[in-house]
DNA sequence: TCCTTTCATCGAAAGACATCGATGAAACGC
DNA sequence: GCGTTTCATCGATGTCTTTCGATGAAAGGA
């Protein structure tokens, strides 16, 4: 896993990033730029833990869902709670949605650690 | 031009937003979700106003350059803030971001108008 | 042991996107 | 008017994404 965010990115006042920088954030941008994973971002921040197969509401077929999911997973933007028989269930990342929301200006410092496609920590 | 972000979409206790929102949210975060345009941002953020000239130092073809700038012209981040000559200055729109970063449940409530490509105005 | 349910992965098809060279348009200076 | 500079647009190309049906894997229940 790395930091991310450490530095405001897009707000007056931010400091010139690096390259890899702009790398790494803009792939996590890129998790939320898809209508179909704010839904399910958004059912995960109202709900909680949520079982996967409520997302078989979205009107989607369960194999694109399920890449969805992935994509979120891998941004470290969600994350597996547990499972129960056959049943996934998601839950929210919220420091990773904070630590997206500090490069943006608009938080106040986060104590955040951003998760790579091996597995979430927050510290 | 329309409000978006009136409401919070992502960080826990976010109410249950509609399909539309979900694609002007997601169409947003999209103008970031490329390393080139966080770069453009975040020099726009951290100089104030400038030369589209600047940005020949990506490393880019003018074309492609051009082709980022209209993209985040249309997301409502930044826009033409004046004409020298031949010269084209571009400024970021910082109530753009705020309103993103409150999405993202960053911000504080912010007093922002995001604009559509017809152009962008700050209420 | 089979059958069912739930979810992930694979492979393919269609669409969207980043990039570039060539060209066009506007604002100078000579 | 003519050439130059700066930027936008056009058209083409290669790549990445979204989506799906088919298949595989894991956990139960009968």
């Amino acid at each position: 896993m790395k930091k991310i965010a450490t530095m405001t990115c897009c707000s007056p006042g931010a400091p010139p990033l690096r390259a890899k920088e702009f790398e790494d954030l803009s792939s996590r941008f890129k998790a939320l730029a898809d209508p179909t994973r704010l839904a399910i971002v958004n059912r995960l921040a109202g709900r909680g833990d949520t079982c996967a197969c409520e997302f078989n509401s979205l009107g989607l077929a369960q194999p694109t869902v399920s890449h969805h999911l992935r994509v979120l997973r891998e941004a470290g933007l969600i994350e597996v709670s547990h499972k129960r028989g056959t049943w996934v269930f998601y839950r929210l990342v919220p420091e990773a949605v904070e630590a997206l929301a500090f490069a943006l200006g608009g938080a106040r410092e986060p104590e955040l650690v951003l998760a790579t496609a091996e597995g979430t920590v927050a510290r």
